[in-house]
DNA sequence: ACCTGAACACCGTTCAAGT
DNA sequence: ACCTGAACACCGTTCAAGT
């Protein structure tokens, strides 16, 4: 897991892993019989990695809101994993434990099924794709010409330029996050009190 | 571009795109430095693809709405050149015309430029995790176990299992979007009417 | 100017053989 | 039971050489 997540994206190797382990290469196929087999087991303990959060206690919303959380954690201490889940053409048993609280979380709160299906693949999809922005230099920076100020045609990022980085740290996940339990909460809403103003 | 967002994530290479050209491998070397480079000129054609929208009509959710859905939209189409994008470790330049697109869009709405960039943030994230997700193979579907009703620890992914793979269709996207452009309507009006409720 | 084969340092994996 | 070297079919890229 280490050496999957540190190096580069697609730097990790089977000799890379069997030179650290001090082995053979051809001893780790005693063990794993694939590196899409290594994989698997590298991702069953990521995902086991988090707490459960078992808290029955709290509100529907904030249930919901610390299993996408723990969900962004996971991801983004391992992008590199993630991103390898992401390829696999068969789905990976260990996701569903996560998947089921979100969704069974929904329906108890009141969505109907199709609704919390669209809900859990807007959650998911947003602590995937937070997770995976957020771990990218890519994303993260500016190119030169902008940092600089030296390029009118962006008014709106040269403003920000300074800051530019925090569009994905913690922060503004926790502001999307809100954004999406409070529209969930507002629709729910809506179904007993089209007005969508609460009237107390 | 076709080769690469064809086939299996990491299966494409200098040596099959010299084949599919009908050249050596070393001719590639005199367009192009680096397989990086390559990806570099592909990045650009996906970029410049889709329509900019030029309207300056309509209201700056609905311009934003369509700004997003349009890098959603790209990122959909090339899986794998968006990993190879978020892999990348300098800034690709390509991708800050849409970014400022959004960004100046929330600031003319009145915005701080604090709140514009987290919500700069979550909404790339958003599309760019959503395509992701719904690419890939793997999240599409359900483990065997579950699609067949044979695990009870799962009632919530049961009861849908049978339409599982809505929850990444496009209705879900538009339901996300909608959940977050609405929040972000609403944070705007909170500032000057802290109850949050339409006074009309 | 445009193209390229040989070579190098890497991959994952098979196979047959070692203890 | 556990380990492994040689070999095969792949990579990206350098270098020197072809037309």
């Amino acid at each position: 897991m280490r050496l999957i997540d540190a190096g580069e994206p697609g730097s990790f190797s089977m000799r890379q892993l069997a030179d650290e382990l001090g082995v053979g290469v051809m001893t780790l196929y005693g063990y794993v019989s694939n590196k899409e087999e290594l994989y698997e087991g590298v991702t069953a303990l990521a995902l086991g990695e988090a707490s459960f959060a078992p808290i029955n206690s709290g509100s529907w919303d904030e249930q919901i809101r610390l299993a996408v959380r723990e969900l962004h954690g996971i991801c983004r201490r391992h992008p590199n994993l993630t991103t390898i889940v992401l390829a696999d053409t068969k789905p990976n048993p260990g996701l569903y434990l996560r998947r089921e609280r979100i969704l069974s979380g929904l329906r108890t709160a009141g969505f109907t099924p199709t609704k919390a299906l669209h809900a859990l693949g807007v959650l998911t999809s947003y602590a995937l794709g937070f997770a995976l922005a957020g771990g990218s230099q890519a994303l993260r920076q500016l190119p030169e010409g902008i940092r600089d100020g030296r390029r009118p045609e962006f008014p709106g990022l040269n403003e920000v330029a300074d800051h530019y980085a925090s569009h994905l740290e913690p922060a503004a996940f926790e502001f999307g996050l809100d954004l999406l339990i409070q529209g969930l909460r507002a629709d729910l809403h809506d179904r007993h009190d089209p007005s969508g103003c609460e009237t107390q």
